[in-house]
DNA sequence: AATGAATGAGACTTCATTCAT
DNA sequence: CATGAATGAAGTCTCATTCAT
């Protein structure tokens, strides 16, 4: 059984010289959140690999043991964000009740990940055009996975069934993407708001959005 | 009688070893664009200076006669993006009509404008965290001009006016922060639909949000 | 146990990257030692840093594990110019006897190995101003203690006692600057006199103006 | 007739683009003028030639009508410190009187000067180091001069004429060089002492030297 | 004679990556 | 497996000098 995280690794390879699985999955565990951090307040190319190992208390050497080059560690860390992300949603949205109930956890619980995770969510979005392109892609490909999550939610809905998958593809665009937000224009929002009040408007403004084009 | 982009400068102050002022403006005019076009293509920290001299024809001895550092040519750039994209979207909300058409043709400028910009919006939420906080200010506090021109016609066509000022400001938000979405969803928004069906879409997803909203 | 050097140091940080305390003190060794030798052959200013590497043996990214900065080399320099010269000045005066021998043979001590290290002296006086100014002030204040000691060896002698402590601290600055000459008017001197010859002048001469000063 | 100053630019020729010779003194008086000022400030090499030219307000293609290089312009300077220099220690020296007194005045005169004019003597030992071997030997070359003026007044008052050239020579250059102390320590002498004091004192010592080196 | 924009060589410094111990 | 010193490529920026106007 692999988790998500594997599967990209897989599917780009980022080989280690240990064998050690075990060992590997919690050095990397290490240094990718310790990567998250430094990364967050200073960002990636003002990073060397030096403070990373620093944060992770790992030595330089050490940790190209379990990575081949800082564009491996970005690869990481863009990849256990975009992953915690999309399941933190699905437990959000995963709900006894009928299609449209079920839709609107999704919505609010998108809203309120988003909110939780602001900072990790602005990384990805300031740094991630630095991954290599085949690296973007396997990132860019498990947000798809969300868009399309979305999709299907809003079918069994009943949204905008008969315009057409393109409009509905639209639509669940939308809904994964204003949310983001919360993370992109923080220095924005109103400070006057409760987090809570934030998360509900939007939730409802996306809801209003999506109920009028059910007609 | 000043630009919005020398009040910038000026503001910030980019100052030049060269005195000539329309000359001046030229040479600033030529790599402002020549570096959009090699930023668009390789990101800020991706591409040399030399990079840009040679873009924008100017040895780079040249170049820093007319900028102080990479840094000035990137606030330049994102200055005249932001300017630009403002411009423009007053522009296509200066219509006759009452509060409510002028909201709708403003909402739909947005959306079109953005579809028009996409390319340099994208470099804008890209690389404008590479500022220094007080360039960084500076184009931030612009866009807060814009966010706030919505707050006036969302309060003259009467759009959640009983709500407070907070849950107008988050509305305004909204209407200029979802339009980003053709910028950087670009990669995921369905190619059967026209230019144009998106973006009617979108405004009008905006519109029955707010209209909703007024109640 | 710390050495003045170290103090030195001390005082004004020169960090490196390094951690191996011998190592460092080792690396840096070479580094001053070739730096004094193409600092004296070329001057500081141009003198490149790859020069010094190339006679330290050393390629510039490992010279840079062991300074921060050119001026960090210069700093090393001149404090160890200053160091050694303090060092075997004391030594010379060291000698059992009463406060007029050591008086004595403290003068000539001074002139005498002010004429071995010519090069090095000349090096200092034409490159310290280079300097950050915290840096020369630690340099400039290594000077003063050599001044004070000599004011201290004047005392004792009864060399000005009656005449205030800004005489004699005038008289001090004679005494140790005098013998600089050797140095800065290398080129002026007579070569017809041995170098032993030009030292008991030197010396004698600065004893007949203080000896005359005693009464 | 020409001055000394000129006949050093004869001797190293330094050219000009323009003919009109009134014309010629005068601008480089303005640049020696204000490269004097600026070298003292900031030294040779952290000063542009922007810098000169602006002092000396004069724009940088103009000044290099006039000059031909920045290692021309530390000539110049140099050389009208020098001068200047020997020129006042001659007025001062130049009085009705036997040998005796007129050494006595000239000793006195030196360090009176050269207290007076500590920046440039400072200047002078400071930076001359960076000109050219053929431009250095020409300021060498007026220096001695000025040792050897030294030298005849020397033996003209009878001092130490039982001990042949060289000793005389030597101790000329003691005389010359002592004083030059006001300057290049003026950061260690007392400041309790009036300027006339220090200046009575040295030549007291000098004096007090040179008396005893007669018999 | 004056101007000042253009030039381009070259300097210092950083840092991802490697590899011997 | 861990260490951390060594490497060297590459980047930004400065500035003396030239030359067309």
């Amino acid at each position: 059984m692999t988790t998500p995280s594997q599967k990209a690794i897989a599917e780009r390879s980022v080989e280690t010289a240990t064998k050690n699985t075990d060992l590997v999955r919690g050095r990397r565990d290490q240094i990718v959140k310790a990567a998250i951090r430094v990364f967050a307040a200073q960002g990636f190319h003002e990073t060397t690999v030096r403070d990373i190992g620093r944060e992770a208390q790992l030595t330089q050497g050490t940790l190209y043991n379990y990575v081949r080059s800082k564009e491996d560690i970005l690869f990481l860390v863009c990849d256990r964000i975009v992953t915690e992300y999309l399941e933190r949603v699905r437990a959000a949205a995963a709900i006894e009740g009928d299609a449209k109930e079920r839709l609107e956890a999704a919505v609010k619980g998108v809203v309120r990940v988003m909110c939780a995770h602001r900072d990790s969510i602005l990384l990805l979005y300031h740094e991630s055009h630095n991954l290599e392109p085949k690296s973007l892609r396997v990132i860019l490909g498990r947000v798809d996975e969300f868009i399309v999550s979305f999709e299907t939610l809003l079918k069994e809905a009943g949204v905008a069934t008969a315009q057409g998958p393109a409009r509905l593809r639209l639509l669940a665009n939308i809904v994964t993407f204003l949310p983001t937000m919360v993370a992109l224009r923080k220095w924005a929002l109103p400070e006057a708001l409760q987090e809570e009040e934030t998360v509900d408007e939007i939730a409802a403004f996306i809801l209003r959005g999506l109920e009028a084009a059910s007609n």
